[in-house]
DNA sequence: CGCAGTTTTGATTCATCTCAATTTGTGTGG
DNA sequence: CCACACAAATTGAGATGAATCAAAACTGCG
């Protein structure tokens, strides 16, 4: 089924998103070794899957090039994005735990991914310190980026959340020398609705919002924040109620602090 | 701040959380060089805090006995339950990334951990080969546990949640050898409620519901399920409306399978 | 025993969903 | 090149599920 060709020269040490990617600063001995296990580059058209829910786990992919979203579906088939992947960042960890994909991987442009072969990687990040560094790090960050995402779904607002999204898609397109103001979705309104726990006209509500109050401007995908400030405002909700106050009375601030100490208080105990 | 004393004899050959932990199934010579690794066990009482976000990662946790709960913070002090941790299972990995933990992690009962300094299990787990797969193989869980929780947080309704919830617990619970369907629940309803994205009267009312239908019984926090698959029914929403069943017109349906080939038709290049 | 924290329950409000209609954009075939 | 079909987005009106506010009951701890 998939067909691997042997990397003649797939060259980490030249591409431009190295630093954001799986090789990061390794160094260009290690960035060497490592390009001996790359397995070529994948292209996957608008709308086709990299991988499924369900097909068995072989290695992860670093996109090259293009756009990506993730996704999981219920029981009842209900679908709801986990995440957007842009160019250095590392689709197919949740495969590593039982071999099997959990998750679906659709490009939302034309694509271009670097296969990783996986049991590749562990060998050699076994004898490379700083590719298993990188590892775990890349890992790592996906763990906290899902924790992020748990906050937007679960704590905030529509507007809250809208921002948040608009906000981080802006620095993660910054970080890879694109405008930080003017960008293009990738996704429909119904998938930036799904990632949020939202429905799509709960989304182009929140986008009309926003322009009325000439925070963002919206044409179509096309979108140009007028007003970063603005919207990094709207991501934080104002206390308006006295519940998100932190709690004053004597009692309540008794408890805290007994609960302040940490580790200090911890016994630690021989084995 | 932190006393690490050197573990005489951890032992986790005799430990019976062995398969869900971390050494999971390392064979005998590579258990005991696990546990030369080990750095001691550390006891945490109830509400107090194991680490904190922003504080320095030098170690993961194993949960040696208790229970413990994770959570994030907004800017503006809104608190978000990230997940409910017990015996076997490994906390602090969000450290990695950064050097630097992202989230809390408090006792929710009085209990033990035991240290695993993340320097040294670097080192080791370069060694064997087992150890190192074990270690990618609960990140990777980890990450997957995220995307079943952002499920609930995006698309489940409240009685669906807590359904889901209370299957999760009794899954793990019963794996480790405690009763399937009568347990204790560690954690508040306000507690339940942020992990699930719902205010506590929200929770409470849900508990009532379900047993106003003889599908569990609560005293508290007192669980007994008595209609296991009354309770797994629960949590898949009844198609009601038109808008959850597969769409069948032609148009729709030419489009998905032209998205359903995968990497059949992924162009695979040479690099 | 008494108090504080937790839980339950009720009444009401409100944010978001649902349903529906319209507009805009896009690709296709005649 | 236009007309058509369809996908995507906007907007409105109304329904509804969960939040909010409030009060009472319960529980466990000091």
């Amino acid at each position: 089924m998939k067909i691997e060709i042997p990397s003649l020269q797939t060259a980490c040490a030249q591409c431009n998103l190295r630093e954001f990617c799986l090789p990061g600063d390794l160094g260009n001995i290690d960035m060497d070794r490592f390009n001996t296990v790359l397995g070529g580059r994948i292209r996957i058209k608008r709308g086709h899957h990299l991988y499924r829910s369900g097909e068995r786990f072989s290695a992860i992919y670093a996109v090259k090039s293009g756009f990506f979203k993730t996704d999981v579906l219920t029981d009842d088939a209900r679908d709801h994005v986990t995440g957007f992947q842009m160019a250095g960042e590392i689709l197919g960890m949740d495969g590593i735990s039982n071999e099997v994909h959990t998750c679906n991987a659709v490009a939302l442009e034309d694509s271009e991914v670097c296969l990783i072969p996986y049991a590749d990687l562990e060998g050699l990040s076994r004898e490379l310190r700083t590719l298993q560094h990188q590892l775990h790090k890349v890992m790592s960050r996906e763990i906290v980026r899902g924790h992020s995402t748990m906050l937007l779904l679960g704590v905030k607002r529509v507007d809250e959340s809208l921002a948040a999204f608009l906000l981080d898609l802006s620095k993660r397109l910054t970080a890879r020398g694109y405008s930080p103001t003017e960008f293009h979705l990738r996704m429909t309104r119904e998938e930036i609705g799904s990632y949020l726990g939202l429905k799509l006209e709960t989304v182009s509500r929140s986008f009309s919002r926003f322009q009325e109050e000439g925070i963002i401007s919206v044409e179509q995908r096309h979108i140009r924040i007028l007003d970063i400030s603005g919207l990094k405002k709207l991501m934080t909700r104002i206390p308006a109620n006295p519940r998100c106050i932190v709690p004053t009375n004597s009692q309540k601030m008794r408890r805290l602090q007994g609960t302040s100490r940490g580790l200090h208080e911890a016994a630690v105990l021989s084995a």
